[in-house]
DNA sequence: TGTACATCAGTGAACGCGCGTTCACTGATGTAC
DNA sequence: TGTACATCAGTGAACGCGCGTTCACTGATGTAC
């Protein structure tokens, strides 16, 4: 990385045509990756679909892989910018309901991007390793989270704060260095059992295990979204 | 169905070469879905496995996806018993144990058999839907957690039951003709909670997205599964 | 403003691979008399 | 116990399909002088 600028705008007619067909790709393979997903994901199909030759699409982008790339990011982003956009409209003093805003900002990108959704929380695709791009983006929802948590203790976080031994205080060092200081072990654990809780039920609801147990989804996971927040003493 | 009892031993040595060869090409199966997942599950793969050429193992199995569904219930069973063998090795009075030995029973099994445990709560597999076989077996280790959610409130329940409203009441309907009738909704709400959790937890960790989060993920479990038998004052 | 050369997008053919499923067949095993 | 027929397992060839990726090529676009 020697070019520490962004990509500038496109200037010449090639330019143009370049980011504009980069970006028919994309959008096709990600109507592909909906209605097939992941593992039915072709170079030769979005080829055929943009009425290309599939060799041309080599182009554009190296490998299939890269494509998938390409995707599993724009969904990190998707959904990142769900969550933060519903989050952003919550009064900042009303940590409930930022909570709330966020989980249910992310549930219905979920529910309207499924295979979107099995692309980062399901099981990996076989044969695909995701490379260190994939990180930044990723991180996004749950830095969310971390700021209430901070917030939640600039206030006097909570109330029972239970003891967390030496062994998993020492199994938490990684998360620890992504959290401020401030933030007590227990409010670490307990807001990851929420992320956990969080993408547990909405990979649940979206995989139908679900179905013959509860009948509207909605109800349910609002009501249990609150409860975390009772447990987090969101106030 | 005409035929109540079940399949008899086999006789003949035609029928005992089927039984045996069955099993070599369902164990073959499972051999190949370790490795490359369920969508790279092939029959071609398995039969050239086995020295028998691809279109013999239709004598076996009508198609693919039959095949499949024989591994997703010889999963889910798996899975059952896991579970039920840990649970029943704790006395009956010690409801915390018997949580305990469940999540740690599922969890192990799942780090032993994480193709197995993606096909059957991972992200469904592009084009095949599951036949109504696979539901039976699906609900053993559940109704491991519901017949312990029975037994605490035989003991007096919970402390401090919260509120579930009429609606979310409602949405409850399926799930309450699965438990016992002086279960309240509450103990549901938890037990439904905790089961995600547990799904939930053992399903990111397989996906790798404790990755950069905890070191120890087995420390990490044991804590929050016991925080969650608080959360059921599991005693 | 005009020309000469370099860059790049897209083509079409090919390589080599794997897949699920069908079908007519041979030969072994099982059963009824 | 022996024979005649029915059942079944496994073979081998074929159908028709799709895939990722490479490569030499044509022709259009961009750039330096």
């Amino acid at each position: 990385m020697t070019d520490a600028s962004p990509p500038t705008a496109p200037r010449t007619a090639r330019e143009r045509a370049r980011a504009e067909l980069t970006r028919e790709i994309v959008d096709t393979a990600r109507t592909h990756l909906a209605a097939d997903g992941a593992a039915g994901l072709s170079l030769r199909a979005v080829a055929r679909d943009l009425g290309m030759v599939s060799s041309a699409v080599y182009r554009y982008f190296p490998s299939r892989d890269d494509l998938l790339t390409r995707l599993i990011i724009d969904a990190y982003d998707a959904l990142g910018d769900a969550a933060e956009t519903a989050e952003a409209e919550v009064r900042r003093t009303d940590l409930r309901g930022r909570w709330m805003a966020i989980a249910h900002g992310a549930r219905d990108w979920a529910l309207a991007h499924p295979q979107e959704w099995s692309l980062i929380y399901g099981s990996p695709v076989p044969g695909y390793v995701a490379p260190a791009d994939t990180i930044g983006p990723a991180s996004r929802t749950t830095t969310l989270l971390i700021t209430i948590l901070a917030d939640l203790q600039a206030q006097g976080g909570v109330s029972d704060p239970q003891k967390v031994g030496r062994l998993v205080r020492a199994a938490m060092t990684p998360i620890r260095a992504a959290v401020p200081e401030q933030v007590p072990d227990d409010l670490i654990v307990r807001g990851l059992m929420a992320w956990t809780e969080l993408i547990g039920t909405i990979s649940l609801e979206i995989n139908g295990q679900f179905h013959n147990v509860i009948d509207d989804m909605s109800e349910y996971f609002d009501h249990v979204m609150n409860r975390i927040a009772g447990v987090l003493e969101l106030g």
